[in-house]
DNA sequence: ATTGAAAGAGTCTCAGT
DNA sequence: ACTGAGACTCTTTCAAT
C-alpha cells in the first residue's frame, strides 16, 4: 500500500498548494517553486494516475446549507465480527458521513450532520436503534469546531 | 447564523454537485438541471459570494503519501474552561488535523494523521502530556476508513 | 433572472532541447 | 525531464430579453 512511485520535493510541495487551495493555477505555483506551469502539469498528471490526487471538491459551509448539527458516535456492537452488516446498514443513512473501524472503547466510530437537534434524535432512536448487532451508542455533539485542516507533507 | 439568502432547489442541487465533483464544468451541470452555463455560473457566483460556497480542494490519498495512521483522540480536561488555552497549544502540532469542542465524556475531540504508529506515540507521549491543562486522552486508532462522503443537500 | 456569444484565463499537448 | 508555444476548454462578462 505504500507509495511505489518515488515522489520528490516538487511533486510534495505542489500536492501542499494543491491541498491547500485547488484553485491556484499552474503557472502560480510553478513561478513559486521555481518550474515551468508544464512541469507541474507533468507532476500533477503523474500523481493523479498514481491516484495520489484523485479529484476537487467545493468546500461548503454546512451550517449556512441549514445544518448546524455535527456529532460524534461512538458505537459498541454486540460482537465486532458484525462490523460489516452494521456498517452497511449505517451506509444507508444519509446523515450519516464518515465512518471508522476503530480500536478502543468503541468498534464503530462514525460522524453525522444533521438540520438540527430534533433530526439528530430521529437518527439516533429511530434508525440507529433499530440496527440489529449495535449494543449501544455514545453520541458527541460538537458546540464548535475550532480547526479544520490537512496534515502537512511538504514545506508551504 | 442561519442562511439569509433564499436558496431555492436549482442552488441546492448545484451545491450537490459541486460537493460531489467540482471538476464538472457550468455547461454540464446546466445540463443536467436544464438550464444555461451561464445561470449556473450565477449562482455559484451568488453563492461564493454568501460564503455557502468557500474554494476548492484536492482529494488526496494519504496513504499513499506515507501517512498510515489515522487516530481519534478523545481529551479530558481539568477544567472545560481551560478549553481556549489547550485548543491554541494544540493547533501548533501540525499532525492535529481537527478539533471539536463537544458536549459528553470529552471536552475535546481530535483527529490525527501520522506517518506510522512510533510518530504517532511520540505525539501522544511526548507533544500532548506536555500540554497544561489535559488530564488524560484516550486514543482511537482507525483500522479502516469504510465511509468518507458529503451530506446529501438536494437530490443528485 | 436567464440566455448566448465574445473575451479572458487556464489546462493540455507536443516538438525541441 | 523540463520548457515554451499553440490548440483547446472552461470561466467570466455583458448586452439583450
Amino acid at each position: 500500500m505504500a507509495s511505489i512511485l518515488n515522489l520528490d520535493k516538487l511533486d510534495l510541495s505542489i500536492v501542499q498548494q494543491l491541498m491547500h487551495d485547488a484553485n491556484v493555477s499552474y503557472a502560480e505555483i510553478g513561478k513559486k517553486l521555481f518550474v515551468s506551469a508544464g512541469t507541474v502539469h507533468v507532476r500533477i498528471k503523474k500523481m493523479q494516475e498514481a491516484g495520489i490526487i484523485s479529484g476537487m471538491n467545493y468546500r461548503v459551509d454546512l451550517k449556512k446549507l441549514g445544518y448546524d448539527v455535527i456529532a460524534f458516535i461512538g458505537i459498541y456492537l454486540e460482537k465486532s465480527s458484525l462490523y460489516d452488516v452494521v456498517a452497511k446498514d449505517l451506509k444507508k443513512i444519509p446523515e450519516i458521513v464518515r465512518m471508522n473501524y476503530t480500536t478502543g472503547n468503541y468498534s464503530i466510530f462514525a460522524e453525522i450532520v444533521c438540520k438540527d437537534i430534533v433530526q439528530l434524535r430521529y437518527v439516533l432512536h429511530d434508525e440507529l436503534q433499530k440496527i440489529k448487532g449495535i449494543e449501544r451508542t455514545e453520541t458527541f455533539i460538537s458546540l464548535e469546531e475550532s480547526l479544520n485542516r490537512s496534515v502537512k507533507v511538504a514545506a508551504s
